[in-house]
DNA sequence: GGTCCGGCGCAAACCGGTTTGGTAAATCTC
DNA sequence: GAGATTTACCAAACCGGTTTGCGCCGGACC
């Protein structure tokens, strides 16, 4: 394989110096006419473009940003790296992502193999490295934004509202006449969870109701979990005309578990989910739910990283809340 | 904002040459255990890491792939990335991901912009641009592989076989007994319907069974298509007991028009999908369709690409078949 | 006609590493 | 104990660009 084309064949070609080449190329100096066609025809003629790696080593930017995520198949994720690549594609800057694939390792070393790199910025969503473990690996000299709740003083931070969302979603169905409401889903202390409950708590004690026990199940978030969790309660013969679920998998479970046993949705019983997956509106009864508007927090963190990066923003580190949005559609 | 510290930094802290620093590091060349313990020493201490812009420009390597996709929210490209990830990252490989999110003009700036940071390797999967330009793109210097039904001499190729896959898909049906099997899905000409729909017929002709053009319904790839084509034909009366899709979001509206006519799934009326998205496995009933192995196909494609970096693989471009895999549930 | 100035181009330094060639000291060989 | 070899290190070249400093040239001005 020949080696590709450098600046200083251009050069030759053109008759003229490397320097030339690269004020003709990039402004920075002013050229004549004759010098910048000579210059443009050679640069055709070989195909030229410009190493990156040289030009950012000199240069000290890359143009480019690292997005860590914990799991590019979450599609979650790919939808929020959408975002920051509309937020900062015109300003020039490129993303690279990185998944980590639920590696607890591979956060730390991806990071630090992006810092390497010289990238100009980073977007993190972390889910077992601590903040202060991060800090040492970017060295603070690279700007980073956090997206999710993890609370770590080394960057900004993006993250939605989940227990105002859940509340959201209960009031809901308060306003729909249901009044015997349901919590299904995430065990205690793993993930969102407990804020989730939170919100539901909040909506039914706002609403003067009280929180029934055995109306609170812990389940984990999987379809399978929905089911099981939603078909002893049926068997044990509790009453609810409503059940707010942590996520669309168990909420789907859930529904599962409700035609197993014969009872209409949403007629005898409302559901909702959290997470607006692609399936939340493909299954049947198609699933209200709440968006956790991936792609509006992409956009979000990418510019705030493309501001930290440019300097057009400096000063403490901003929390910025990307509420979620309630879906209705037919289950509840 | 400091600086990061440089290789001389190191050197001047543990009191010796960068290039002692270096070999220490590399071990390109023996050190004594006292140079390297300072060098070492120092290194922790400034918490040096170097950089890779220069290191990548010294050795002309950078162990870095990209892959350029057309939609990073298609999930199908993410499970591809993640065995692309998981087949070179033990060859100390890194893979970017581009999503050119449909836009045809990014594919081909992705490829060159990739190519000037100087990839070691790409791997492509291409909706509109030419394979001739990419090559011009390219230039010869970086090897390809093109995963997708793309035909073009610049690299190894990586696709699957639909035809084989939905031959395999109606020969299930016809093994269950149904002799009246309807075609839904995929306008002529556009993605790979054509090549799906040859796959129904081939498995028919094998049987001794006549193609019914009646039973052969065009549409879009939308669930809104196959519920209006399945609606539309069962409005015409037309006779059927089962539906071969073109693709997974067809199959649900294609059940949805069922379901809304009264016919059972699959008692009277069995269907099948292709793609197996996430929503196949959630929807009701569970959607019989053909899993296109994505995870697989990003495997071959990273060890492919691995080992025409490295040289191991040389000699004319191969041309890799990834089958389907027909995933039997619920709704044939 | 000399001075000043702007336009234009080149040589050289620089970015931060790796690699090569050379050398001084230590060790081996006979 | 002289010569050969090895060991351990360093200086300098190199990768491919960008940027800086300087000189040359021609035209404008006094």
């Amino acid at each position: 394989m020949p080696s590709r084309a450098r600046i200083a064949d251009v050069a030759e070609i053109a008759g003229v110096s490397r320097t030339t080449v690269s004020h003709a190329l990039s402004g920075r100096r002013p050229v004549s006419d004759e010098a910048r066609a000579k210059v443009l025809a050679a640069v055709k003629e070989l195909n030229y473009r410009a190493n990156q790696l040289a030009v950012g080593l000199r240069k000290a930017r890359t143009q480019t940003i690292a997005f860590v995520m914990p799991d590019i198949t979450n599609p979650f994720y790919p939808m929020v790296a959408r975002g920051v690549q509309d937020a900062i594609r015109d300003a020039g800057y490129q993303v690279v992502v990185c998944s980590t694939d639920g590696d607890a390792d591979r956060e730390a070393a991806f990071i630090s193999d992006m810092v390497g790199r010289a990238v100009d910025g980073l977007i993190v969503d972390l889910f077992r490295t601590p903040g202060e473990y991060v800090q040492s690996l970017v060295g603070g000299h690279t700007p980073v934004v956090i997206l999710g709740p993890l609370k770590a003083p080394i960057g900004d931070r993006v993250h939605g509202d989940d227990k105002v969302s859940v509340a959201e979603a209960t009031r809901h169905l308060l306003r729909r006449g249901r009044t015997r409401i349901a919590f299904v889903g995430g065990l205690p202390g793993v993930g969102p969870a407990d804020s989730r409950l939170s919100g539901y708590e909040d909506a039914l004690l706002g609403a003067g109701l009280p929180i029934v026990p055995e109306l609170v199940i812990r389940c984990d978030y999987t379809r399978q979990g929905g089911r099981a969790a939603v078909a002893a309660a049926l068997d044990a013969g509790l009453d609810f005309d409503a059940i707010v679920c942590a996520n669309d998998l168990g909420a789907i479970g859930a529904i599962d578990a409700l035609r197993a046993a014969g009872r209409a949705v949403p007629d005898d019983v409302a559901v909702t989910g959290f997470d607006d997956i692609d399936a939340a509106a493909l299954v049947h009864p198609q699933l209200t739910t709440i968006d956790n508007r991936a792609y509006e927090k992409g956009t979000v963190c990418g510019r705030l990283l493309l501001q930290r990066i440019t300097g057009e923003l400096t000063g403490p580190f901003r929390d910025i809340v990307v509420p979620g949005a309630l879906n209705v559609r037919e289950s509840a």
